[in-house]
DNA sequence: ACAATAGTTGAATAATTGTTCAATTGTGGT
DNA sequence: ACCACAATTGAACAATTATTCAACTATTGT
């Protein structure tokens, strides 16, 4: 993402350089476009907005979503490593629930603008 | 999306059954995570941010992002098909700015997420 | 100890997607 | 009318990714 070029000179050089120190660094750039990569999926939107309800197993999301257990773990997986949910053991079975109070806030202005 | 299977039964059906009602329409479902693919790409989050600061033609945002005309047009038809941007012809040169008053805000939300 | 069940994992496959390249459109200046 | 420049477009290519499938781990109940 940095060995590209450009094929063009600025047009207006002062609106470049009074925007240019305001850009955000590679890394937070990195962090925020992977956040929005964890939220662009059908598969879990459905299982954070799932978990916004209730704490949930993995078999119980996968026959709510209509899914298998593996596809659901992977994706489930995704989340975890995104710190979006956490797992808890109990007995046979695995709980997950809402790790991150930001997600609802941020589900709820997205609800916003996709329905106006 | 619809024609997956699961390959169990329920553990908890009362949660099941409980949380069920309260899922997203498939409608829904698909604008939100559809917007959430939009803002998932670092390019088109430069792109964002920088015209949050100022309208911008395509060739300055080229500049300022180190990406070929042709690349950054790519991205911006993304966001222009998804309302986040306008475009707005001005001589030779196309001026785009945001068009949604939400991004600012989701924007902001994501970044207290990924900066804590 | 054994069978049954819940969940995870890795490889394979199919689909999607971002950038490049080349060609094209449209506008302004001369 | 013509040339230079800004931007768009479509095809091609490489990279990423969601789901399936099969194998595996771990736990409960008998």
């Amino acid at each position: 993402m940095e060995n590209k070029r450009t094929d063009c000179e600025a047009i207006n050089i002062d609106i470049v350089e009074k925007v240019r120190p305001k850009m955000p660094e590679m890394n937070l750039l990195y962090e925020l476009s992977d956040f929005f990569k964890v939220m662009g999926d059908g598969t879990r939107i459905q299982l954070l907005w799932a978990l916004e309800e209730s704490e949930m197993c993995v078999g119980d999301l996968a026959v709510l979503l209509n899914m298998t257990k593996s596809a659901v773990s992977h994706q489930l997986k995704v989340l975890r490593v995104a710190k979006l949910v956490r797992a808890e053991k109990k007995g046979k079975n695995v709980y997950y629930s809402l790790n991150d109070h930001h997600v609802k806030l941020i589900l709820e202005k997205a609800l916003e603008h996709v329905s106006e």
